[in-house]
DNA sequence: ACTATAGTTGACGTATACGTAAACTTTAGC
DNA sequence: GCTAAAGTTTACGTATACGTCAACTATAGT
């Protein structure tokens, strides 16, 4: 039951065929091939979610890639490279934080535009 | 003292002067003019300031316009413009809801790929 | 008056993220 | 065996967001 066709994994997310072969080519994912026809996996499902996700947090394709490749389960257990990895790891986090008090900042701004048209609709009433 | 030249306005917030005269193409800003040159006022700076952080969150230009016009103190008293102005909040809060739900998810997977990381130093040094 | 600096308007170039059409192959159903 | 549906590659087209000249103007300093 792992195993989508093309057309099956991009309803599933709604998106276009296209853009998943797109994304195979810049390494996003790497479906199996049965002839020529691509076969998506558990991993390669879940790679797109992450994708996704990422795009609607304004990172490039490329910046996806580069995490979610650094959250891959590839499983290294050379130190340095965990070591890398931990780095790497701290500094995504830190664009994400950022992102987190841009976000806050801009409900914020929401809340108070919000509450300023409130009272003018009462006063409207009133 | 609230009035900014284009390099000046550029410099502070580490953009080019191309891109304030693209984003001014796109009725981002509206600096006065002395002559041909550009002025930029307070009210341009948060705006500037309102766009980046936009682009930072994954809105386009025109999204960014949509959600910085709405929040500019254009201050009407009308009615049926201040429930329209209403209901575009809420529209634009639910879209950045959904950008904090994805952001958490991803900070919470980032955690347990560091804790896991972490785990295999120590087996490591251990 | 001369030059350096900053600013202006085109206009073309570029990277990202796909859309879309063309031409062909493979697979499933009748 | 034939057709329809789904898949493939190749290639050009498009929207967004500027970068990068080019060619000209305007202003400040010496």
């Amino acid at each position: 039951m792992s195993e989508y066709s093309i057309q099956n994994l991009a309803e599933q997310f709604g998106v276009s065929a296209r853009a998943l072969r797109f994304y195979e080519g810049k390494g996003l994912l790497s479906p199996l091939r049965r002839g020529q026809t691509r076969i998506y996996s558990e991993r390669d499902k879940t790679r797109l979610l992450l994708t996704l996700r990422g795009k609607r947090l304004g990172f490039t394709l490329e910046e996806c890639r580069e995490i979610i490749d650094m959250y891959d389960p590839s499983q290294t257990s050379d130190t340095p490279q965990l070591l890398r990895l931990c780095q790497k790891i701290s500094q995504h986090r830190s664009a994400l934080l950022d992102k987190m008090e841009d976000m806050e900042a801009t409900l914020k701004l929401m809340n108070e535009v919000e509450q300023k048209c409130l009272n003018k609709l009462t006063e409207n009433t009133g």
